[in-house]
DNA sequence: TTTCCACGGGAAGTTAAGGAGA
DNA sequence: TCTCCTTAACTTCCCGTGGAAA
């Protein structure tokens, strides 16, 4: 027998509790559906296609209803010889300007041997390559921006419902249809490009738990095999979900970590332990993907968090963090941020959810500060750490130190292999002997 | 009611890295 | 090689905040 086997399965088809599986019916958004085609109905009648704005919380069902209702707008618009349609969806995850959204579409427009840099030409000059390369496409364009909020300028959504106006383009149509999870990314935009992007505002509530039900049995009718879901599992997943702001795309994933927690066990059934049980990982896994997110300086910052949570000393305040963390930083032969800097890294790490804050007042005596301490268990924050970091010494040393004070610590936090060494150089010797928790201070 | 303190938020400026084009 | 361009990470500065103490 070869390394891997295929399972037994309690799976009919897992990919159906993926993100990019399509229904063949929505469930819950015959409202939001309706409104949504009439405004994509120029499209089909050879008209100059509506800019479409749509909002609402994550995992209601936005980007689901986009590529359901474009699919169909796709299939039908072949129907008629007049109409040439062609659709550019881009998830604007990362792209944090005009700039960066501009090139990207260009490369979508482009074939793979003509694609463009990300960085160096000038701004007028990736818009003029925006143009020429629309306008010779012809027929009419529909741009999704998915997580339009990430853009930090509203440049690009100026110029692409005006470029037709503003005599960019003569022979093609473009419609631009922009998905938000920010309510207030609306309200921050400029009239200008409000009046152009919000003509068709689409607004989609969170479900309820009785829609992420509905969901929740729709899918898992095509992922599992029958009776292999014992009653209370969906109500349990779609509960999760309606709690975390009524989110679908949450209850699924729930559904699918369950799924795998039980066929891990080699389990004929899924129970509702295995649904806690792939909370708990689901919420691991989330957290670690934050700590390899982290830069130096933020793992440096946490490093000197666990430490002062091994010796007890948290809550603690910023200013009593910082010896610590100047003394990894120099351990590490790095620069030492300032406070101000080093504040933004714990407030990071507060966002993630990796430490928790409390705001503490002592008035005219002390002022307002905040103490910080360790939100998850530190051989959980070590074993993250340890896949991904490169900071020589410091982690060897910290797990020095969590040896110490917790004797059953497992041994997977232990130092990274070639964790001595950085891109192949050896560290000096005189870093090495200074490794040592005594140290520290 | 005012003052004071330690912060956080945000804007503006700096720096280094990486890429394009002449 | 030089200049121009964007970006990410950072520094610096100013202002606002909230509650206990004066």
């Amino acid at each position: 027998m070869g390394l891997f086997e295929r399972d037994t399965d309690i799976y009919r088809d897992r990919d159906a509790l993926r993100e990019d599986y399509q229904p063949a019916e929505l469930v819950g958004r015959d409202e939001e559906l309706s409104t949504y085609t009439s405004a994509l109905q120029p499209v089909i009648n050879g008209e100059q296609p509506n800019n479409v704005f749509l909002y609402g919380k994550t995992g209601v069902g936005k980007t689901a209803a986009t590529r359901y209702l474009l699919d169909h707008l796709r299939e039908d618009a072949e129907e008629y010889d007049d109409i040439a349609l062609d659709i550019i969806f881009l998830n604007c995850d990362g792209l944090s300007s005009s700039y960066q959204v501009a090139t990207h579409l260009v490369n979508e427009l482009r074939a793979e041997h003509n694609q463009i840099s990300t960085t160096g030409y000038p701004l007028a000059t990736v818009y003029e390559m925006l143009w020429e390369d629309l306008d010779s496409h012809g027929g009419t364009v529909l741009i999704v921006l998915d997580e339009i909020d990430n853009i930090g300028d509203d440049s690009i959504l100026y110029q692409l419902p005006r470029a037709r106006a503003n005599g960019k383009l003569e022979d093609t149509q473009v419609g631009l249809i922009g998905i938000s999870n920010d309510f207030s990314f609306r309200d921050d935009l400029s009239p200008k490009v409000k009046s152009s992007l919000c003509e068709n505002e689409i607004h989609f509530p969170a479900y309820d738990a009785t829609d992420l039900k509905a969901i929740l049995k729709q899918r898992a009718d095509v992922a599992f095999h029958d009776g292999v879901l014992e009653d209370g599992v969906i109500p349990l997943c779609a509960a999760y979900g309606a709690k975390d702001a009524g989110d679908a795309r949450q209850s699924i994933d729930l559904l699918m970590k369950a799924g795998d927690v039980a066929r891990d066990d080699e389990a004929t059934t899924i129970t509702e332990d295995h649904v806690d049980r792939g909370r708990t990982a689901l919420e691991r896994g989330r957290i670690e993907e934050g700590i390899r997110g982290l830069t130096e300086h933020g793992h440096l910052v946490l490093y000197a968090l666990v430490t002062n949570d091994l010796e007890g000393e948290t809550p603690i305040r910023s200013r009593d963090v910082r010896p610590r963390y100047t003394r990894f930083a120099e351990l590490a032969e790095r620069d030492p941020l300032v406070p101000r800097r080093m504040r933004d890294h714990l407030s990071e790490l507060a966002m993630l959810g990796i430490i928790s804050v409390t705001e503490r007042n002592e008035g005219r005596r002390g002022g307002t500060y905040r103490e910080y301490e360790l939100d998850m268990p530190v051989e959980q924050v070590l074993s993250a750490l340890s896949e991904t970091v490169k900071l020589v010494g410091v982690h060897e040393s910290v797990v020095e130190l969590a040896e110490d004070a917790m004797p059953d610590l497992t041994t997977s936090v232990a130092s990274t292999e070639g964790g001595d060494e950085t891109d192949g150089e050896e560290r000096p010797e005189a870093d090495r002997s200074d490794a040592s928790l005594a140290s520290f201070e």
